[in-house]
RNA sequence: GACCCUAUCGUCUAGAGGCCUAGGACAAUACCCUUUCACGGUAUGAACCCGGGUUCGAAUCCCGGUGGGGUCGCCA
């Protein structure tokens, strides 16, 4: 049974990189009938918030990533970590520990003065014969791992391929605080354990945890999981992201208006490959999602490519789900939309030209509500000539048949008594209309606008 | 500094020793379409980090260098 997991620690919104590993570990699940579980890592009661972990739900709902078990919270596990610290104290494989966390940082300075790797000295440390000082008075003890200090950890990364790191690299580091609760590094072991996790996959920045973590593995006794680290997102300017530049949540690309499926396709294909596919849909990506194909190298963010990917979904939409989110974007800058029965029609008129529903919520504006032509705008397209023009049409629109067909048949044949060219007609047409002189098909947009609009909006100008 | 990871067009990538005069996509450029702006279509330019090996043959394997990234917390 494969069981993956998303672990993040609510200590801010769930950004790009988070996602991402969020939608690897649920496509692997999926893709193999496993399940995908949710833990919220918590331990850091001085960081994490309740907003946070609110941020992360609404992130992946948002994308659309369920998950299959949890959330579970590691602060209410905390009597089992408890339960499993005082087993490794009474086997050994854990100690108390009161270096002070001053002592301790005086400490790495001297080693990084010394151009040494900034390391715990063990000196609570318990070793054969060898006698350990009185507990200071006063000072509530950590509790260490022991760690192994001779041999390598290996493992066969599922992404990265074979990774060794000698036991001699790594120190015995805390796995509860003095306050007595515990740390990352212990918690993820016990959790994934009881969890029954298959997987671990996660970012490139736990590789380096991952030879302490088997360590205790093999101290509990407890079965390993497979392993696979995901390489970095950067951003767009090949800068490495972090909360004081680039990185953003994922739910700003809402608000910027992006799809959730575009923006699941990006990152699908950012650090991951089928061939040449370039679009799919979230039932191919899980039936296609390996590890094997998985590039172990860092990523750049591109979001010209994500523009592009949003563009292509937006022409795919369906026009209700599209003129709902319309509505509600216009609605934000206190423009009602509802009233305007045409939206549907005027989504599919404009979802091939725009990139983004922002995009298409500024283009829907103009045909719920009229705009002003400004007079420069009107200055430099209502010539005389224009204007008369202008008036024949509209007494032919008051007749006509209200269909594209039968609107283009009035414009040409209204050009065609004035001597004008399409666009000397159509171009001052659309800044009436709409505001700006340009626009779809103007027929198409007569049409959707509807006679009594466009009457409306000629008669403000040329009355 | 130590340790770990990594390296194909500007960007995301295909590529598992001969299929590679290195393919696709975004972006760029040009042209076409056109009722404006877009969309779309066609075409063009653009890459195997460097140096050594191994091999009949290397983008692919090995070693070294260099560049990039990560980690070195009583954070996760």
């Amino acid at each position: 049974m494969i069981r993956t997991r998303f672990a993040p620690s609510p200590t801010g919104f769930l950004h790009i990189g988070g996602a991402r590993t969020a939608l690897f570990a649920w496509a692997y699940a999926r893709r193999h009938g496993g399940s995908f579980i949710l833990r919220i890592e918590d331990t850091d009661v001085a960081r994490s918030t309740p907003a946070a972990v609110q941020a992360i739900l609404d992130g992946m709902e948002w994308l659309g990533l369920g998950y299959d078990e949890g959330p579970y919270y590691q602060m209410q596990r905390m009597d089992r970590y408890k339960e499993v610290i005082q087993q490794m104290l009474s086997a050994g494989t854990a100690y108390h520990c009161y270096t002070s966390a001053d002592e301790l940082e005086k400490m790495r300075e001297e080693q990084r003065a010394r151009n040494e790797k900034p390391r715990y000295d063990g000196l609570w440390r318990p070793e054969e014969g060898k006698a350990l000082p009185r507990p200071p008075a006063g000072v509530l003890a950590a509790v260490r791992f022991r760690n192994p200090t001779e041999g390598v950890v290996s493992w066969h990364d599922l992404v990265k391929g074979p990774i060794a790191i000698a036991n001699a690299e790594l120190d015995d580091f805390v796995i509860a605080r003095g306050d007595g609760t515990p740390t990352y590094n212990f918690c993820v072991v016990v959790d994934d354990w009881d969890m029954n996790i298959s997987h671990v996959i996660r970012g490139d920045d736990h590789v380096n945890n991952t030879p302490r973590q088997i360590n205790i593995f093999k101290a509990l006794g407890a079965p390993l999981p497979l392993y696979g680290h995901l390489s970095m997102i950067l951003g767009d300017d090949g800068q490495k992201l972090s909360k004081r530049h680039g990185a953003v949540s994922v739910m700003q690309y809402e608000e910027e208006g992006y799809l959730p499926e575009a923006v699941l396709n990006y990152l699908a294909r950012l650090g991951w490959s089928h061939g040449d596919e370039e679009t799919f849909t979230m039932e191919q990506f899980c039936a296609w999602f390996d590890l094997d194909h998985i590039t172990a190298s860092a990523a750049q963010f591109n979001t010209e490519k994500l523009n592009w990917l949003n563009a292509h979904y937006l022409k795919q939409a369906d026009d209700s789900r599209l003129a709902a989110a319309t509505v509600r974007r216009l609605e934000r800058q206190g423009i009602d939309a509802a009233g305007f029965p045409g939206l549907p029609r005027v989504m599919a008129l404009y979802k091939e030209r725009v990139s983004n529903l922002n995009e298409l919520a500024d283009a829907a504006h103009p045909f719920c509500v009229a705009l002003h032509p400004s007079p420069e705008l009107l200055a430099l397209h209502l010539t005389g000539p224009v204007r008369g023009a202008l008036a024949t049409l509209s007494e032919r629109f008051k007749t006509v048949d209200w269909q594209a067909q039968d609107l283009s048949l009035a414009i040409k044949a209204t050009i065609a008594e004035h001597g004008l060219k399409m666009p000397q007609l159509a171009i001052p047409l659309r800044v009436v209309l709409l505001g700006q002189p340009q626009s779809p098909a103007i027929d198409a947009v007569l049409e959707v606008l509807g006679r009594e609009r466009v009457l409306e909006r000629i008669g403000r100008v040329t009355g």
